[in-house]
DNA sequence: AACCGTTATATTTATAAAGAAATAACGCTA
DNA sequence: TAGCGTTATTTCTTTATAAATATAACGGTT
C-alpha cells in the first residue's frame, strides 16, 4: 500500500484566519451566483455559516474583497472586487504548486 | 500590513490520517522519553489523547512504527523503530520544503 | 505475594462547534 | 404602501470533540 499527501493552507491577517481553501470556495460560488444566499444554497451550506465566512474574510483584509448591497431591484446581493477575483487566482495558483511540490516529495515516505 | 502564509500537511493510507505534526510531535516525544506517559505529559496531553493518537499510528502504518512494552522492569515503555525514526525525518524535511515554497510564493498575494 | 510504573480501555462529564429557526432591516417595484 | 428577495443578527438546540476519572492487566522487582 502506498500513502498519500495532503495539505491545507490559508492565509493569516494579524493572526487571523483570512483565506483558507473553503473561503475561496464560497468566493467562487459568490461570483457565479451574485448572491450570498445563493451561493450558500449551490455549496449546501446554511447562510448563517456563508455570511459569517465571509464576514471573516471582509474584516481581515487590507482591501474590500466582496460589496454587499442589501435591498432594491433583486433585494440586493454580493459581488466580488477586482482585488477579491485576484486574490482567488493567486490562492489557487499557490495551493496547486504546494499539492505539486508535496506529490514530488511523497517518495521520502514510500521508499523508507 | 502583509498576509501570512500558513500550511498543514499529512500523510493518509487508506483514507485515514496516518501522519500529521501533532502525531509527529508525539513520536519525538516518545523518542525522547521511551514512555507513552511521559511523552504525553511533556506534551501537555492526557495519556488518553496520546494513546488514541499513537493507536491511529499504528493501525494505519504499512511497517510498525512504535513498539509498546507492558510490564517488567520499568513497567513497561514504547520505543521507535528505525523506520518511525526515518519517518520523523523524512515528514520534517517535506514539511520545511513547504514551508519554504510557500514563503517563496507569498508576494503572488502581498503584491496584488 | 505485594508493589510499582507502565500500557490499555471504558465511562462519564465538560466544553466547543455546528445547525436550525426566527426576525429585523433595506430599497426597489408595482 | 404592501410585497419581494436580499443582507444582517439573535437565540436556541443539537451534535461533535475534548477532558476527566476510574479501572484492569502486565511483568519484573523486592
Amino acid at each position: 500500500m502506498n500513502y498519500k499527501i495532503k495539505s491545507r493552507i490559508w492565509i493569516e491577517a494579524d493572526n487571523n484566519v483570512f483565506l483558507g481553501e473553503g473561503r475561496v470556495r464560497l468566493l467562487k460560488a459568490i461570483d457565479t451566483d451574485g448572491s450570498l444566499s445563493k451561493a450558500a444554497k449551490s455549496l449546501e451550506m446554511s447562510y448563517k455559516k456563508a455570511w459569517t465566512l465571509l464576514d471573516a474574510v471582509n474584516k481581515s483584509a487590507t482591501k474590500p474583497v466582496v460589496i454587499t448591497s442589501v435591498g432594491g431591484k433583486n433585494g440586493g446581493g454580493a459581488k466580488l472586487t477586482p482585488y477579491g477575483k485576484s486574490l482567488i487566482i493567486a490562492f489557487d495558483t499557490i495551493n496547486k504548486g504546494c499539492w505539486k511540490y508535496l506529490d514530488k516529495h511523497l517518495d521520502k515516505i514510500n521508499s523508507i
